[in-house]
DNA sequence: CTGAAAGCGCTTACAG
DNA sequence: CTGAAAGCGCTTACAG
């Protein structure tokens, strides 16, 4: 435990310069003489100088922490997008100061609070569910760079990154009517504007096809492995001649595919399901799932990638990134 | 967007006192008189002063943010752990700088020396596969309190948090070996210490059974669902006749759920399976998986209450939380 | 190429 | 109960 640890006043004294001259090389300015610079530099290491950041940028007013907030990180897709996140943001110099919600507006509100207090450059947002636009605003007011991902918050000209879940779910969708499936029940997930995505293209599949939408066919549930178990239950009880679903996302889905093992039912033969997303659990479940891919640790760092943009150019235009959605069947369906 | 934003003087002129007072007021000090300090506050909310974070630990040279380096996000595991963590600290006043290192020790190290020039006011550590102990008395000279979680790093002076590893892994070698199997496997995991204490675990449940240990029956892999998936495979290949085994961890028994269901096998009739760690997850896989439950999320709230502990007592003798292993079993054994 | 000086926004003894 | 003053560790014009 060092006493005390050196600073810039130090290796001045020890390197025989101003404090001015520490400062400039140790930015790696040109200004300085390379020997006056090696010495400098060897006088910091001598000292075990630490360069106290905090000092730094509230001389200079600027920051290197970013804020991301995430609702549900015991969803591994959200995992997988902090992970794309964090390396995109780190990768670039910056620090993340992460905040988890649990969906609760209170706290992400204390927490976007907290972030603002600690200067943030910028801040990385999937809303709590309920959150109202009001935030954008707020936000906004406050001069810091931001970005929404996944869930959108309607219309505004904040950036946004996020899947493309009415035509993932079209295609999920209409590969399930084309495989002969007369009926296909939509299953999981209740509320928030990425389900009513997702449901509406569902919706849109069943037109294309001349069929007609029924409530009956959708099991809302919680977007989480119960919420996919219990909306099977449901199912199977209430429509056992339905024999092929989509669901809202992965984890539903996998919750699914258990209801169904416990039932005896083997998905991909008895059952065709799709889930949405492809998260990396879905290659080896049982059985692997075949689902809707949008790269979701790749949309992590597109999301990052736009709000660096924004902190270089404040000035820029709307920008928005829809992560592409592909099939990807495996053997569920 | 703000032109500036006000500081402690412009609400000091407003309220007319000094900055000292505003200061005083702002951290809810009885030194201040009722009446003054409501003027005070008032006049703060007028101008939309925000507290500078920054400057007030800079003079301070306090510090509320506590860096949490984590390896695998991608492991529900470590992400049920970090949701402990970050909950725990959050609501002590803390903000969290999250790192995410993938088990590179270089990032690792970087990551840690950026946590340092913030200024962390403590570090919680779940070391990258084959960190030196070295890390160890870097961070503790640069006297920043540390915790180290899941991973611990040998004989050390250092605080930690983990699980029960061999304990619960002999728990469940135990229950395989009173349910009947005279031979069971050990799969998935390969190095690192939690490896060697689970399968200590499991030498330690055989021997108390007068049973010899044979390297053939432990399969290693990475300690992930591929991992898990290509174990099983090796197994099912090399072992036909075996038809039980523990797994390194729920999500490497989710690759062996996997690849038994391949080849038509059902866990729980055909094969007996117990992973360990009771993420989440095992409760709706398919089938449910028997697990030894180590409570993750309290396990990450309890290392986070050690690091508190520590800030506040540097001088408290060493911590250690072991969180207790439990078997909990549903379908697969 | 380098130094002296002012200042970022706060806190903390010290007076009164 | 409140104010004046010094200072946390840096950066940034400005001189020279």
């Amino acid at each position: 435990m060092t006493s005390r640890t050196a600073t810039i006043i130090d290796v001045a004294a020890e390197a025989n310069v101003s404090k001015s001259t520490v400062s400039l090389v140790l930015k790696g300015s040109p200004l300085i003489k390379g020997e006056t610079a090696d010495r400098v530099k060897a006088a910091a290491i001598k000292l075990g100088y630490v360069y106290n950041r905090r000092a730094g940028e509230l001389r200079g007013n600027s920051s290197n922490a970013i804020g991301v907030v995430i609702n549900d990180l015991m969803n591994p897709f959200f995992a997988e997008i902090l992970v794309g996140i964090e390396r995109k943001l780190v990768d670039a110099g910056y620090v993340v100061l992460m905040a988890h919600t649990r969906e609760d507006v209170g706290l992400q509100d204390k927490v976007l609070q907290s972030m603002r207090e600690q200067n943030a450059a910028g801040i990385m947002l999937c809303p709590a569910l309920n959150t109202s636009r009001a935030v954008l605003k707020t936000i906004q007011s406050w001069g810091i760079p931001l970005t929404v991902f996944i869930r959108n918050l309607g219309p505004g000209s904040y950036d946004f990154a996020g899947g493309d879940s009415e035509h993932g779910v079209f295609l999920a969708t209409t590969h399930l009517l084309n495989s002969g499936y007369r009926e296909v029940g939509f299953l999981g997930g209740q509320k928030g504007v990425v389900f009513t995505q997702r449901l509406q293209g569902y919706k849109k599949a069943l037109q294309a096809r001349g069929l007609v939408f029924s409530e009956d066919l959708v099991f809302n549930a919680n977007p989480s492995r119960v919420g996919g178990y219990e909306a099977m239950n449901k199912l199977l009880l209430k429509r056992p001649r339905l024999k092929a679903a989509v669901c809202y996302n992965d984890v539903a889905a996998f919750g699914a595919l258990s209801a169904l093992g416990e039932k005896g039912l083997r998905a991909g033969v008895d059952f065709a399901l799709m889930g949405f997303d492809n998260i990396l659990d879905t290659a080896h479940s049982n059985p692997p799932l075949s689902t809707v891919d949008i790269h979701p640790t790749e949309l992590g760092e597109r999301a990052a990638a736009i709000l660096l943009q924004r902190i270089k150019d404040p000035g820029a235009k709307r920008m928005v990134y829809t992560a592409p959605a592909s099939l990807l069947l495996r053997q569920t369906a």
